[in-house]
DNA sequence: CCTTGACCTTCCCGTCACTGGAAGCCTTAT
DNA sequence: ATAAGGCTTCCAGTGACGGGAAGGTCAAGG
């Protein structure tokens, strides 16, 4: 398979392939044209680091969690330490958010957003 | 004050004030010897920014955020507009987020994190 | 007067995971 | 023969800084 049709399979855009070969993510062969090639195992390690993308892992988690994945003499408990740090961050990340949204939520309610200039954002921003 | 001190003061580091002059968000003058010099508008235009990235407004918006703020002639539709567009970013954010988050707190759950081999997580991962 | 240490300056590179675009080769169909 | 579409590499940019080098400046202490 040349890397469009990959691409369409795996919905990963062609450039994201492309970037994954350029750090070592799959190593697909070369047709004599300079064309790459892909197999069904480029396929499946394609797949796998688009769920694991998909998941928020970055991308040296996704190297690590390949390994893993193909050594058959790991500890499960390796690739659930690194799922609950990623999820621990996620969970941060959401507090932070969700921060952000109740006092913007509450700065929207407030505001007339009419073309008046009084503005209880502004004001907000501005009180420090 | 140096830029030291309005560090401090504002909780923002110096370097991130320099890249904010850099980028025209505040224009200190200068000392003889070639140092900035800030006073209490930048101070204040500073604290401004700091709480507007504080409500994760990207540096944009807070450009935008602070021409309005400084014209007195504002409509404040036009920044409950650029608030709520924000807002709706975050919502977004946090929707992905929670679903990456139920994901991987399923698999988490799953998977013993022992010393053996077998893994849910893996086994998600790997089946696409 | 000299030195030390704490400031300050600019400049350049690195981050993260791509994305866009240019210039040019290859293949297939007409 | 040519045109369309796919492939290649390489370079630059994204957002919002952070690290660190090389060097100028200033106040205090010996």
């Amino acid at each position: 398979m040349n890397i469009g049709d990959i691409a369409k399979r795996t919905g990963l855009p062609a450039k994201t392939i492309r970037y994954y070969e350029e750090i070592g993510l799959v190593t697909p062969h070369r047709e004599a044209n300079g064309y790459r090639v892909f197999d069904d195992k480029d396929m499946h390690r394609l797949t796998f680091l688009a769920r694991a993308r998909a998941l928020g892992f970055p991308i040296e988690d996704c190297r690590t969690l390949l390994a893993l994945y193909k050594d058959d003499t790991r500890a499960s408990a390796d690739v659930k330490r690194i799922a609950q740090d990623h999820l621990a961050q996620i969970e941060d990340k959401i507090l932070q958010l969700q921060s952000m949204r109740d006092t913007l939520t509450h700065l929207v309610r407030e505001c007339a957003g009419d073309n008046r200039p009084d503005c209880p954002i502004l004001k907000d921003l501005a009180k420090g």
